[in-house]
DNA sequence: CCTATTTTGGAATAGTCATTCCGTTATCGC
DNA sequence: GCGATAACGGAATGACTATTCCAAAATAGG
């Protein structure tokens, strides 16, 4: 029988996507990964496959557990003006974390969208994701009459997208916090 | 005498911003820019100093005739909405240029405003820039009573600066024009 | 024509990169 | 204890990187 794993697979992986999120694909090297994982360069290449591959799936990590956390936060019963404000609460929080590394997918958008196909379409069905469970919820909150029926679901989805890939960027590089929940409440002024 | 240069040194300059704009920094490596530039290996290096140095200035040059093209547009007589609309416009048109290269200063953002200290600054200078055009327009706009005085304009500001952002992100590895359309005209509600 | 200067192509350098190979060690079930 | 398997450390590989060096070719003014 084989000696078992001495590292935890999900959570070493959840360090390399760390690292990822912090310094990009290409800033960061596997001598990087070597250092900070606490794994061996064999172990590593034998658990999560090349370079490549362990991104990709760290990628699909992150995307999954993101959009887990979208379809929570959105599934209270407050009115959806109060849950989109917690929603992009908890966002700016996670993107402000550890010293403002972003998020992952919209790093991923901008690094390496134009050269990875892979990635690419994973973007766009990511954000189709995204935009479809804003769509759904802002649909029902019209029935409800929360929001006004005259507003485009589909269009307002598409903008709150937007405003996340806005604040992914802003967190990274400027790091105001204050700043962008200013820009999240007038935001949600669409919605009236 | 010395032999004239047989290059336009700014029109070099420009075809490797749209190099470095399409691909990033890390993804364009000296070669590329040979091959793509027309001008010998040791010429560039004359010429502008090494790759970071070059990658510096072209991204000064873009930053200057950014600033000039949003300084420019809002400097009409058209009402504030007329003329952000008309700057957004614009800006969707050259985000997607040349495939959906996006914007220099944001993929460097993103890229490298977390190890570049000169970057990041430049970054938030660019920022402080933006957001104080916007918000003197705004300021007149109201007094003019364009729109309503119970804003502020430093907040709005930030946010249609927050919102060029992600109109970044999204034409770059989404390239749906019609939607960043759609988000603008959203966005343009905030005014209200 | 001559000289200074620039351009240019190609080679040399030195470093980093991802990836693979190998020998050793450790751990499991039997 | 044995055999199978995995982890590990370290070295080797080969490709690519930015940068520098060098010598030939071109071009300007005197």
């Amino acid at each position: 029988m084989p000696r078992a794993k001495e590292f935890d697979e999900a959570e070493v992986l959840d360090q390399a996507l760390e690292l990822f999120r912090a310094r990009g694909f290409k800033h960061t090297s596997f001598n990087d990964l070597v250092g900070a994982l606490g794994v061996s360069r064999q172990s590593l290449y034998d658990t999560y496959g090349d370079k490549q591959a362990l991104y990709h799936t760290a990628l699909k990590h992150y995307q999954a557990s993101g959009l887990d956390m979208i379809r929570r936060q959105l599934d209270g019963s407050a009115p959806v003006r109060v849950l989109l404000a917690g929603l992009f609460e908890g966002m700016i929080a996670g993107l402000c974390a550890n010293g403002s590394p972003g998020c992952l997918m919209v790093n991923s958008m901008v690094e390496l969208a134009p050269h990875d196909a892979d990635i690419r379409a994973q973007a766009q069905e990511h954000a189709r994701a995204i935009e479809d469970l804003f769509a759904s919820r802002l649909r029902a909150a019209q029935r409800k009459g929360e929001i006004a029926r005259s507003k485009d679901p589909v269009a307002l989805a598409c903008f709150l997208h937007h405003l996340m890939l806005g604040l992914a960027v802003a967190s990274r590089a400027l790091g105001d916090k204050a700043a962008l929940r200013r820009t999240v409440r007038l935001a949600l002024q669409a919605l009236d």
